[in-house]
DNA sequence: TCTGGGGTCCTAGGACCC
DNA sequence: TCTGGGGTCCTAGGACCC
C-alpha cells in the first residue's frame, strides 16, 4: 500500500490571506488565544525571521518595522477552510484519516515511484484550484516516511511541492542518513537524548537497528519508530477517530486572578463550555477534574498547580450540574495567597448519551426532561446569536478575567451569514472531529 | 506589562484477586 | 529460618503531537 501525507502550507496565514486577497505578497503571522504566541507565518514573515511559538511582545517590533499583518486566530474561518480541503482530498483517495486542522493521511494500491509523483501533483493542482489553499504532499510506505518526505518535498523549491520516498530500501536508507533522528515525526527532546545516547545520530541508524534492541531502552514506541523508517507500516490508516476520550478546556486570564469567586466564575465558564461540547458530540462525563495554574513565567512568585476531581453519578452534559461539580472542586483546591494565571476543566469518561437518560439526582423525570429541554433551547440560541449569548448566571457578568483577542479578521464567522459554508458531501469528511492545532 | 490550547498514547506502580 | 506467582485493572504522570 502506498501512503500519502498532504499538508497545507502556514494554513492559518494562508486561510487569511484567501479570505482578504489584500495580502498578497504582505507578511502575515497568526496569534494564539489571548494573542501570545506565534502561531502560524506566511513565507514572508518566516523570510523576516519571526520565529514559530515566539511570544508576540518579544516580536512586536520585527513586526510593526516591517508592516506584517497580525491577526487574532479564528478557528471558525480555518475549520471551513479545512473541511474543503478535506473534502477535496477526499475525492482522490480510497483511504483518509484526517490527521489535524491541516494534516491528511491517504492511501493508494501500490504502484510505481513515477506514477505516485504523478498523482501527487495532481492532487496539490487540484487542492490548489478548489480551495486557494497550496498543500505539499509526500508519499511512501509508512506514515513516518511520508512525514519526512513532506517536510524534504516543504524545503526543496525544485519539488514542486511533492516528494516521493523511493519504493527501494537501499535508495531510502541514503536519504535517511541525511536526517538526524532527532528530526523525525515521533522523536521528542526526551527520545532524542536517549537515541543519541545509544550511538544512534541518524535516521538510517534507526531504520537499521535491530527492533529488539530499540524496545529494550525505548519501548514499543521507539520499537515502532524503527520499523516506520525502514518502510514497516505499523500506523494503521483510521478513517473514523471514534468517540473521543476526553474533553478540555482552559484558558490563560488577561490579567492575575486573586479572588476566589472570580476563580469560581471562571471554572463555572469552562464547565458550561465543556458541557455544551459534550452535547455537540452527543456524550456524556463520569469525571470533571478542574485545575488552576499560578504563571510559570514568574519564578519570582509562588507556583501552585493543584487540581480536584469531582465523581458524576449518573455521568451527564447538563452545564447546570457540571459547574456544580466545579464550584465543589474549587472548595478542595482554592489556596489564598496565589496569583492565578490559568484554569480549566478536563471531562473524562466519556460515554454515548443514552436515549433515555436517567433522571438527575433530585430531579423527577418531568423536572430532569425540561433541564434536558433548556440545554437544547440555549444550544440553538447560541449557535444563532454567537457562544455565550446565553449562559449561566455563575460564569459571572463582569467577567473580567477573560483574555484578549483584538485582532480578529473583521469577517468574524461568530457572526455565521458573514461566512460562506462549506458543503461537505464526501461523508468522510462529515464524520471527522476536527482537531484544531497547526 | 505582555509567554496558547487541546488532544492521544504509553509506562510504572499500586491495589486487588485467585 | 522459611513466608507464591501471575494476572488484571486503575491512576498518575510523562512524552509527544500540532
Amino acid at each position: 500500500m502506498l501512503r500519502a501525507l498532504a499538508d497545507c502550507n502556514n494554513f492559518y496565514a494562508s486561510c487569511e490571506r484567501a479570505l482578504n486577497p489584500a495580502l498578497e505578497g504582505v507578511p502575515i503571522v497568526v496569534l494564539s488565544n489571548n494573542d501570545g504566541c506565534v502561531v502560524a507565518r506566511s513565507a514572508e514573515a518566516k523570510a523576516l525571521g519571526v520565529p514559530m511559538g515566539a511570544p508576540f511582545f518579544q516580536v512586536r517590533r520585527l513586526c510593526e518595522a516591517h508592516g506584517v499583518h497580525v491577526a487574532s486566530s479564528n478557528f471558525a474561518l480555518y475549520g471551513d477552510f479545512s473541511e474543503r480541503v478535506m473534502e477535496a482530498l477526499a475525492s482522490h483517495a480510497r483511504d483518509i484519516e484526517i490527521y489535524s486542522v491541516d494534516e491528511a493521511f491517504m492511501g493508494f494500491p501500490a504502484m510505481p515511484d513515477a506514477d505516485a509523483l504523478a498523482l501527487g501533483r495532481r492532487i496539490r493542482e487540484d487542492v490548489r484550484a478548489r480551495t486557494g489553499i497550496t498543500v505539499s504532499i509526500g508519499m511512501a510506505p509508512t506514515q513516518l516516511l511520508c512525514k519526512l518526505a513532506n517536510e524534504l518535498a516543504k524545503g526543496d523549491r525544485s519539488a514542486g511541492g511533492v516528494r516521493v520516498m523511493p519504493s527501494d530500501p537501499a535508495a531510502r536508507l541514503e536519504i535517511l542518513r541525511g536526517v538526524p533522528a532527532g528530526d523525525l515525526w515521533g522523536v521528542g527532546p526526551g527520545m532524542g537524548a536517549r537515541l543519541r545516547a545509544h550511538g544512534l545520530v541518524t535516521a538510517a541508524d534507526l531504520a537499521e537497528a535491530e527492533p529488539g534492541r530499540l524496545r529494550s531502552f525505548l519501548g514499543v514506541v521507539g520499537e515502532r519508530l524503527g520499523l516506520e523508517a525502514r518502510g514497516v507500516a505499523c500506523h494503521v490508516l483510521r478513517e473514523d477517530q471514534g468517540p473521543r476520550k476526553s474533553i478540555l478546556s482552559s484558558r490563560s486570564f488577561g490579567r492575575a486572578v486573586t479572588d476566589r469567586a472570580e476563580l469560581g466564575e471562571a471554572l463555572a465558564h469552562h464547565a458550561a463550555h465543556a458541557a455544551a461540547k459534550l452535547r455537540e458530540d452527543g456524550l456524556v462525563a463520569a469525571t470533571l477534574v478542574a485545575f488552576a495554574r499560578t504563571n510559570k513565567h514568574r519564578p519570582d512568585l509562588p507556583q501552585l498547580r493543584p487540581d480536584a476531581a469531582v465523581r458524576l453519578d449518573p455521568p451527564t452534559d447538563d452545564a447546570s450540574r457540571l459547574a456544580a461539580a466545579a464550584a465543589d472542586a474549587l472548595g478542595r483546591l482554592w489556596e489564598p495567597g496565589y496569583e492565578w494565571k490559568k484554569a480549566g476543566v478536563c471531562l473524562h469518561e466519556l460515554s454515548p448519551a443514552g436515549r433515555s437518560q436517567p433522571s438527575l439526582p433530585g430531579l423527577g423525570p418531568e423536572a430532569s426532561e425540561a433541564r434536558r429541554r433548556l440545554m437544547a433551547a440555549m444550544d440553538k440560541v447560541n449557535a444563532e446569536l454567537g457562544r455565550d449569548a446565553l449562559r449561566l448566571a455563575s460564569t459571572g457578568i463582569e467577567r473580567a478575567w477573560k483574555g484578549r483577542s483584538e485582532r480578529r479578521t473583521d469577517l468574524s464567522t461568530t457572526d455565521p451569514g458573514k461566512l460562506p459554508t462549506a458543503k461537505a458531501v464526501d461523508p468522510r469528511v462529515r464524520r471527522t472531529r476536527i482537531r484544531f492545532h497547526e
